[in-house]
DNA sequence: TTGTACGCGTTATCAA
DNA sequence: TTGATAACGCGTACAA
């Protein structure tokens, strides 16, 4: 049996109320005392419950995480910054993995409202209008990381500029003699992140007068298998290659893409470059190190945590919900080769 | 405001036990009440307080899990099945990273120890008699996945044949030709597996008559960069470059191995045989695809869930308590070159 | 089959 | 500076 509240202030001769007050308001609190009932509490290895702290005090200092899937590879990164920033604030997390559901994306709001989480961090898939009504309920303040909202209830969102990037990534390839730039874009039905990237990409072809030629482009839903069936049908369209240089819109898809160009005795940079997105920790373990977009994940999560953190318990102002573009970073590593 | 179990209780015009048999024991309720009360919680959305739920039940329906380091490339396919079995058994996680700090993992059990979970799972790092006071005190099943306890508590773990799965691995290489077989092995203060991996190796040279050469074993803490810079010292410590094939105790090491080996003009398999431990993801991902040993993960996860479960508010008997040893695989892949 | 009333471990309010 | 005591939201004897 753990011992309680009531045991550790039986064995220190005072009232519960003092023992809480030696936790939370140890000012208010006669310097004895204190040294009285800490004894006690080292003693009996006391540990208050954050159960019933939770109940009486109506927030439990825990922060609900919602994400489409725990194997997606950029999820490491983000809870890194997440659980840094948490601990910082004395706060616990509560992963909740939507499974890429929609339905189970919103339960997830209703279970971990259960938990009476301090605040919701929502990853990844795109918010709409259908999330409006438990947006409105649940009660606590949620922010958004890698995704944006289409919803009316008002949400902030920490994010990149994800057509910039792609427009970055399309600057950086011209500048280095490619002109014939094929594209793996990302799309699924949940996600608008994909279309941003495809968006940067075309504009970024439009910049610099190269027309924009959809035999060039394939989609793919960010994985492995993706991106190297994308690959295929990729080669498959055009018999005559002349492709000098690749887009993606995942690290994960670059991958694919690679083996399945490899597996057809096409060679990384030599015959074609190719260009990440995400900069996950294995793009600079492969071989060709892999030149990508770097996400500050870690940053969105730290980001998204302290906004959630000062938010807690009011009501934030309409400035304060916007979207907040944090900095990407082209990394150059050695999958893109300068043309002649 | 949330909707409580009082409010919904009013709007069916019941008292709150009978809401919370609706819940709980359905079947002794009037199935007329039953509907009641369901419209009732339908239409203001009700959710119960698990915290509540918590508190009275003195269980949370929530399972601890430490683990060394969130980043750990692992971790995703352990948690895969740590949560499938969980979300079966109505069961959350909630997650502590102790950052490969011994105090941080003590302090771990106390934390979750104070949410109330009803067992722990603790990953990857030995547990020695240090652990025993808390073990002692933590009132909660606890069970260890891909480690093992040194500890007087008697705890179960669960994991593969660490010596048994190096040694297959040495008779891979010997059966397709190789006799200079190196290892870059695991070696951590706090970490038991690195060693048995290592014996595994040791028995496996012996066992086909092969000398042990301590110029062809180096160390590394299971990471990339740690790979790359022991295949360097193993590199310089052979001028004569001679070795046919190399262990590792970890497939990230293995990346940093085949890195450095690319680094120096060596290519894998042409030069060098090389051979993973863990079968992530990636494994399949790189050029070459990785021959490598595949843990079982997400079985190792979900096994230990189970367990959990079963042990929940029972003293588990002797017979229960044990190592439970999980299969693993040689996964053939592109890495091993057969000589001769 | 249903309702009343108490307890779970804290915090917070109000007196002392 | 301290102590009683009433919440917090739910589960569960016990009684009806």
């Amino acid at each position: 049996m753990r011992a309680t509240i009531r045991d550790v202030a039986k064995a220190a001769g005072v009232s519960t109320a003092t023992v809480s007050r030696v936790l939370n308001k140890p000012d208010m609190v006669d310097p004895e005392t204190i040294e009285r009932v800490r004894a006690a509490m080292e003693s009996m290895a006391y540990q208050p419950s954050a159960i019933a702290r939770g109940l009486s005090a109506k927030r439990s200092d825990t922060l609900g995480l919602i994400v489409p899937g725990i194997t997606d590879f950029f999820f490491n990164e983000l809870y890194k910054g997440i659980d840094r920033a948490s601990q910082q604030n004395g706060m616990k997390v509560l992963l909740y993995d939507s499974e890429h559901s929609r339905d189970r994306a919103l339960e997830g709001f209703s279970i971990l409202g259960g938990y009476q989480v301090s605040g919701i961090i929502f990853t990844s898939k795109l918010v709409t209008e259908d999330y409006d009504p438990i947006l409105q309920r649940v009660g606590v303040p949620v922010v958004l990381t890698l995704t944006q909202s289409e919803a009316r209830t008002p949400v902030p969102s920490f994010r990149i500029d994800e057509v910039r990037a792609m427009f970055d990534v399309v600057a950086y390839l011209v500048t280095r003699g490619h002109q014939k730039i094929g594209m793996i874009a990302g799309r699924q039905w949940d996600d608008k992140t994909g279309e941003l990237r495809l968006e940067g990409y075309r504009k970024g072809l439009r910049h610099f007068g190269i027309e924009y030629d959809e035999k060039l482009v394939e989609y793919g839903q960010y994985r492995f298998d993706d991106g190297y069936q994308a690959m295929q049908r990729l080669l498959e369209k055009q018999p005559n290659f002349h492709m000098t240089a690749l887009c993606t819109a995942s690290d994960e898809m670059a991958l694919g893409a690679i083996r399945c160009l490899n597996d057809n005795g096409l060679h990384v940079p030599e015959d074609i470059s190719v260009v990440g997105f995400d900069d996950l920790p294995l793009a600079r373990m492969i071989t060709p190190r892999l030149t990508t977009v770097a996400q500050p994940f870690a940053e969105i999560g730290e980001a998204a945590v302290s906004w959630l953190v000062r938010a807690v318990g009011r009501e934030p102002s309409p400035s304060e919900i916007g979207d907040y573009l944090l900095p990407h970073r082209l990394v150059e590593r050695e999958s893109v080769r300068a043309l002649g």
